[in-house]
DNA sequence: ATCGATAAGATCGAC
DNA sequence: TCTTATCGAT
């Protein structure tokens, strides 16, 4: 080789190596290895997200450049000038792509996908703020499910279904798997919906069609049972043009599979595929990637065994722990340098983890300090363990810290009642993440429903829901034979509802048919006419649905709210997406979003969310509830091996979400599910070092502390089982004047009566406890509700403020009169009605211009006098 | 057809 | 405890 080269060789590495200079070894590694299946072992807080976006970029900006001997033209002496001066400068070279790439790849060439929308969105961000807007934002970035409907928006027709297919998710799914057992007749006792569902749902995984498990014997009676509901469930979906989310893999892959044209196609397309989150894919995505990968081999996928939980929703950990043997020749690269967390924390994650059988085995490490030791307290109950919490996030605020730097994390999210009562009591800003979707609201599916069916007249899944809703008169008989006389010829519900008079036996409803028809047409024709939120605007009005919420008083109120922020979500999707808005592509935005995509850190208020939807997350202060067994490791795993080490993952990924400080708890009673339940503490607890540990507890545990809990003792009781005593201490405590208690009072005072009534036994936990309460965690009874939304305003200043003073006062400036201008943080600007002062405070009736009249407390609301 | 009552059931939950 | 589903009465 000519000496020429070789020095160009070598300084086209360095000059590479240099534009990734911030990473350390091992990522960099990663990063320059981009051709062949690569396995990428990445450890909570290794940076893995960073490597992906590094990987990408240098795919795309040099190709297999780096460590290549491949030139993509002869080298000249102005070429190896120009690089020799770029990288003493350390300057970027200009054409750097054509001069010294090696087969770069287009951007479209990149297929990455990600977990969630959320996290696809953060990937093309960052990678756009590194390429560029062109480069960056043409990678294809999406969920496997995302994906997958854009291939099949392009060839659903190959495998027999519209192009504008209808997804349905799992309440669509549920409801036509209940109008086949009304059908076939089944008892749901003998086969429970939830588990056809399951099984129907596994058997796509395994990439068995309905005639395939149709062709098998059956086992039993119930196996041959799943199988007739399954042809049946295949043929509604297929005659009403619809898909689950399982089958939009499903399909995806039997098309790659059995269509040699579209398979090249999409081979040649993604030259490179990546996959994140690669340890809870499922079978059929694992299928999926080696289809998609095939052409090149050029796969990476990038997991941690250890935070694989989502084995109970088809997740099987064996595609990572498989990997190597799958896609041979594989590299494997482990990445275990934290940048996340404290060692202390880390050392806590290890030694959990460790007690783990089936796993590939990785240290994590840091170069951070010890840092403070893990915090373990012990509380009586739920509530202290919530007041617990509250005096610490207080003590953190004084320090400077910021309410979003704080997570409660929880294994179910039945525990987080009672954290969010005493939270809204306390006035402190919290938001809970997941729970119930906004777009999984009845209202908001009711009229996704009227959308879907002008979309797509064939749905009769969506029209069975809003035939009579509201109320029409169209009773279900009526909606029966027309289901039926639709079957038996073969044509779409709606198709018999257009000509009502032909069928006598529709005669009774005929009238309110003929109307909701005509409706239907109506807004159909709106439908193309209007633009998108005006429309949908109109659905809501003539659909008679705004009117039946009219009717209703308090509950009407707050889901006509609901449907206003839906009109707004789509004027949203409206104006982001210009000329190609249309309904149907707002429809498939929605069915494929979820609550986690929307949750934004900007807001100032604790996060509170299951350690599931935690994952991916990370905050300086995280406090794991519920350390107990029975709640952590839940009820159901604790006997089957397999599970507890899926929960023990878990704990692993709670522990790991910490920064700088982690405090588990454990509660010695919980009332879940209205029963009270003494759990002993988790077993995990335990398994940590207990050198990395810093016991703490209830003061009422430590003998003195009985005593003070007994001096409100009016509610104490000796009722077994938390129902009277429970209800009775809370109403008590909400009536009294507890806020004048002074200073320094315990955490638990809010529950003490309850909890140290009748058989507890003090003392048993030799550690002395820390004072850690100054006050107000135990003391604002009469706060109003932060609510869900978390309005910042009182919460914080208070919390942050002089400890015992009465939150009321200090917020007593602001007097409201009829006519005022108002701005609200959550509502937005507004003009009052009227101002009934009432208790030292004053209920403000208040015209918002954007979401209707509310009533809200003057010195809890976040308002602001605009003008007067 | 619609309302109210009562009973059952209840992890984790992306798409 | 709390929600949701189904049934029976009007």
């Amino acid at each position: 080789m000519a000496d020429i080269t070789k020095e160009y060789l070598a300084l086209r590495d360095q000059y590479i190596e240099s534009r990734f200079a911030r990473l350390n070894p091992v990522q960099r590694q990663a990063v320059f290895a981009t051709e062949g299946p690569l396995l990428i072992l990445a450890g909570a807080g290794s940076g893995k997200t960073t490597v992906l976006v590094n990987r990408i970029a240098n795919i795309i900006r040099f190709g297999s450049a780096h460590g290549s001997t491949e030139l993509p033209r002869p080298v000249t002496e102005a070429d190896l000038n120009d690089l020799r001066n770029a990288v003493a400068a350390g300057r970027d070279l200009p054409r750097e792509t054509a001069y010294l790439a090696v087969r770069p790849a287009r951007p479209w060439n990149v297929l990455a996908i990600t977990f969630t929308n959320k996290a696809a969105g953060e990937l093309k961000e960052r990678l756009r703020a590194m390429l560029g807007d062109t480069l960056g934002g043409d990678v294809n970035a999406s969920t496997f499910h995302s994906a997958c409907v854009r291939m099949l928006r392009r060839d659903a027709e190959r495998i027999g279904f519209p192009k504008s297919f209808t997804i349905y998710d799992s309440d669509d799914q549920q409801r036509v798997i209940k109008q086949i057992y009304k059908d076939l007749m089944i008892d749901d006792k003998f086969l429970p919906v939830k588990s056809a569902i399951g099984q129907i749902s596994s058997f796509k995984d395994k990439l068995l069609s309905a005639e395939d498990v149709a062709g098998e014997p059956f086992a039993n009676t119930k196996a041959q049972l799943v199988s007739k509901i399954y042809t049946a469930y295949a043929g509604r979906l297929k005659a009403a043009g619809a898909m689950d989310f399982d089958d939009l893999i499903f399909h995806t892959v039997k098309l790659l599979q059995n269509d040699a044209e579209a398979r090249e196609y999409y081979q040649n397309r993604f030259r490179y595929v990546v996959v994140d989150e690669y340890q809870d894919t499922s079978i059929a995505q694992f299928h999926l990637v080696r289809l998609l990968a095939g052409g090149t081999n050029n796969v990476c996928v990038v997991g941690d065994d250890d935070q694989s939980i989502y084995k109970f929703r088809g997740a099987t950990i064996e595609n990572i722990l498989n990997f190597e043997k799958v896609f041979t020749g594989a590299k494997t690269i482990r990445l275990e340098q934290n940048y996340r967390s404290t060692a202390n924390i880390l050392n806590a994650a290890n030694s959990v983890i460790k007690n783990n059988m089936g796993r590939k085995g990785k240290t994590l490490w840091t170069d951070h300090g010890d840092g403070e030791k893990v915090h373990h307290y012990t509380a009586t109950n739920e509530q202290d363990e919530a007041s617990h919490i509250a005096d610490v996030i207080g003590e953190h605020l004084r320090e400077g810290a910021s309410l979003k730097d704080h997570a409660v994390l929880y294994r179910m999210n039945a525990q987080s009642n009672p954290i969010e009562t005493y939270f809204a009591r306390a006035g402190i800003p919290y938001r809970i993440v997941g729970g119930q979707r906004f777009f999984d609201r009845k209202e908001v599916k009711d009229i996704n429903s009227y959308l879907a069916i002008i979309v797509n007249p064939r749905d009769d899944v969506r029209l069975r829901r809003i035939i009579n809703e509201p109320a029409r008169k169209i009773g279900m008989t009526t909606i029966e034979k027309i289901g039926e006389l639709a079957a038996s010829k073969g044509v779409p519900m709606m198709e018999i509802i257009a000509h009502v008079r032909d069928y006598p036996e529709l005669q009774r409803a005929a009238a309110a048919l003929e109307r909701f028809y005509e409706m239907y047409r109506e807004l159909c024709d709106l439908s193309v006419s209007e633009p998108l939120d005006q429309f949908v605007g109109d659905v809501i009005a003539k659909s008679g649905y705004e009117a039946m919420l009219k009717a209703m008083k308090e509950e009407g109120e707050t889901r006509r709210e609901n449907l206003g922020q839906l009109v707004s979500s789509i004027k949203t999707y409206a104006d982001q997406n210009g000329e190609d808005a249309t309904l149907s592509g707002f429809l498939e935005e929605v069915a494929l979003i979820s609550d986690l995509d929307s949750y934004d850190n900007d807001a100032d208020s604790v996060t509170m969310m299951t350690i599931h939807s935690a994952k991916g997350l990370e905050f300086p202060y995280v406090f794991v509830v519920g350390m107990e067994d029975g709640i952590f490791p839940g009820e159901m795993a604790k006997y089957n091996e397999e599970d507890m080490e899926e929960e023990r993952r878990l704990c692993y990924v709670a522990i790991t979400r910490a920064k700088k400080e982690l405090y588990l708890s454990t509660s010695r009673t919980r009332m879940i599910f209205g029963q009270t339940r003494r759990n002993p503490p988790s077993a995990f607890l335990s398994e940590i070092d207990p050198g990395l540990l810093d016991e703490t507890q209830s003061p009422e545990l430590t003998g003195y502390g009985g005593g003070f809990g007994a001096g409100y003792g009016s509610y104490s009781t000796n009722v077994p089982g938390g129902r009277s005593g429970y209800s009775g201490a809370s109403r008590g405590y909400l009536n009294s004047e507890y806020n004048a208690h002074p200073r320094g009072g315990f955490g638990g005072g809010y529950s003490s009566g309850f909890a140290s009534g009748g058989h507890e036994s003090p003392n048993s936990y030799g550690g002395r406890h820390q004072v850690q309460s100054t006050g107000f965690g135990s003391g604002y009874g009469r706060s109003r509700s932060a609510g869900n939304t978390a309005p910042a305003g009182a919460g914080t200043s208070t919390l942050a403020g002089a400890p015992s003073a009465a939150p009321q006062k200090k917020a007593a400036a602001a007097s409201y009169a009829a006519g005022d201008i108002v701005e609200h943080r959550v509502f937005g600007r507004g003009k009052v009605l009227k101002a009934t002062p009432i208790a030292g405070d004053c209920i403000v009736e208040i015209q918002f211009d954007r979401v209707g009249v509310k009533k809200t407390m003057a010195n809890y609301a976040p308002l602001k006098k605009v003008e007067e």
